[in-house]
RNA sequence: CGGGGCGUGGCGCAGUCUGGUAGCGCACCUGCUUUGGGAGCAGGGGGUCGGAGGUUCAAAUCCUCUCGCCCCGACCA
């Protein structure tokens, strides 16, 4: 179990997995490409979920199940869409023993089946907007897999809504791709840009694709959400119209989004440190561990019977535990818990009784904090609240110092083979520049952020005048 | 799919070139002593050496075939 972990600055890849490994997170299945989410990092992805469905709730959604197996021909209705897909999707041919009239496609997604559905439900404009999520799995055949990153199957949550006018699924499209921007620098203490992504990264069949792009610790941009405005596409090939007020027929408008497991490879990268993953005290399973220290069997009775009532004046306000497992020493059970992410510990010891005080010790910092136990839970819940917010900050100024604005290409292609991080420049929304600046560096343009000032000047390849910046960068 | 690497107790490896019947570290079990940053000693359990076939008195080791995994490239949340 308790493994050393290689140094970010000696190669970021495999301090990724051995993090994994050592918070015992996720382990690699049987089953090429997949994983299994161990229960660590199961816990983790329930708090996830919590806190995302909260919100979803929050902006009117309900939660739905549609079926894994979508009929092959429903994919083939938005051309888009399937040329998107098709690659990457698995096929049930047989079934019971035989071979199927209609082969099954294990959804990459559910647009098609869940139009197919909103056709029966949707008649009139009082049916709109209609508001779904579901929470379930996916399989994309990907070349490459890693684990959280990229894998055959993965955990996710998709919405689908249906609006009546173009105005409100673009409405919707920004909205939720707003709750995943709060989720992750409110939740995950992740800083984001948001952004519209180009015609060339955009999601398969939709007319619009929002994302937030996060700098993971090797700079590198990691796409955390999107959102997609669908205009009437899936409505087009899926024959969905309603009555409006005037008694006209229209095609319905579509919206959908998603965040998945992904995001756990996600808040690894961007809080990580070379002892192993640190969590955010709002996602964390367990906030507080109580580690016990003793010499002997009188002193051990002692400082235990203390630290469990000390537990328990903390377990109302936080998930606590206690560690009294015998037989390992302080230390290993320090770095144990280090390496499972746990914000704050909590070490009493002979000495602290003596003088009615815990150590507190900060996962993100090191920092020891010798506390009274009087007024203890205002002083975790302070702590606690520190820790949430500097890791914000921490990963915020990493991903401010290690982005640039440039306007001459050579300087572009020289920034990103060396370090790299996001470059802010301009570029015309154009297949064929994007595709250079790839061919070139192996980036992309992530997004072109909402909030970027007018600051018109020439496209870095073409030189044809944009009236702003897009982010340049690797990505996953 | 192209390039590279690796399959030997749970994990990490040595042994392979030069065949002689399997070893080390960690982990695990028992006991005693320990316990403020990965404890020590003693004892113990566990491997048909990825699989199949062949050569040989004898194969982890040599030959043939096969299967699997990891890493690096082209696509993706």
């Amino acid at each position: 179990m308790l493994e050393k972990i290689t140094p970010r600055t000696e190669d970021f890849s495999r301090w990724y997995t051995d993090v994994i490994a050592a918070g015992q997170l996720a382990d690699y299945a049987p089953v090429k490409g997949c994983m299994v989410i161990r229960p660590n990092g199961f816990a983790l992805w329930e708090n996830f979920q919590r806190a995302l469905d909260g919100m979803f709730k929050e902006t009117g959604h309900e939660n739905a199940y549609f079926p894994l197996f979508i009929p092959e021909s429903f994919l083939k209705k938005e051309a888009e869409h399937v040329e998107g897909f098709a690659p990457e999707c698995a096929v049930v041919t047989h079934g019971g023993g035989k071979e199927l009239e209609e082969p099954l496609v294990v959804r990459p997604t559910s647009e098609t089946i869940i139009w197919a559905m909103f056709r029966k439900w949707i008649e009139s404009y009082r049916d709109l907007p209609l508001l779904m999520n579901q929470w379930c799995n996916v399989v994309r055949w990907e070349m490459r897999t890693r684990l959280f990153l990229r894998t055959l199957e993965f955990l996710w949550q998709e919405g689908h809504t249906a609006h009546g006018t173009a105005e409100e699924a673009e409405e919707e499209t920004r909205r939720m791709l707003e709750v995943y921007r709060r989720f992750a620098e409110d939740w995950m203490a992740m800083p984001v840009i948001s952004g519209i992504k180009t015609e060339r990264e955009k999601f398969a069949g939709a007319v619009r694709t929002y994302s937030i792009e996060a700098m993971m610790q090797d700079r590198k941009a990691l796409q955390s959400g999107t959102s997609h405005n669908l205009g009437q596409n899936f409505a087009r090939a899926f024959d969905v119209t309603f009555q409006n007020e005037r008694g006209e027929r229209e095609f319905v408008w579509a919206t959908s989004w998603g965040v998945s497991t992904r995001l756990i490879g996600a808040l690894i990268m961007t809080h990580g440190d070379d002892k192993g993953i640190i969590l955010p005290p709002k996602l964390a399973p367990t906030h507080c561990v109580l580690i016990p220290i003793y010499k002997g069997e009188d002193q051990r009775a002692l400082v235990l019977e203390r630290l469990e009532a000390i537990g328990n004046t903390l377990s109302p306000d936080f998930k606590v535990k206690v560690d009294k497992r015998e037989g390992y020493t302080p230390g290993w059970k320090f770095y144990d818990w280090e390496q499972k992410g746990v914000p704050l510990r909590v070490e009493m010891g002979p000495r602290d009784l003596a003088k009615n005080q815990v150590v507190l010790v900060r996962r993100d910092t090191g920092e020891k904090i010798p506390v009274g136990t009087e007024g203890l839970v205002d002083r975790v819940r302070d702590v606690l609240d520190a820790i949430q917010r500097s890791l914000f900050e921490k990963a915020r100024s990493l991903m401010l110092q290690n982005s640039v604005t440039l306007d001459d290409y050579l300087d572009v292609v020289r920034f990103l083979e060396g370090p790299g991080g996001f470059v802010y420049g301009r570029l015309c929304n154009s297949f064929s520049c994007e595709e250079k600046i790839q061919e070139e560096t192996k980036a992309t343009v992530r997004c072109i952020p909402f909030d970027r000032p007018p600051d018109p000047g020439p496209c870095l390849v073409c030189g044809k005048t944009v009236d702003g910046r897009v982010v340049i960068a690797k990505g996953y």
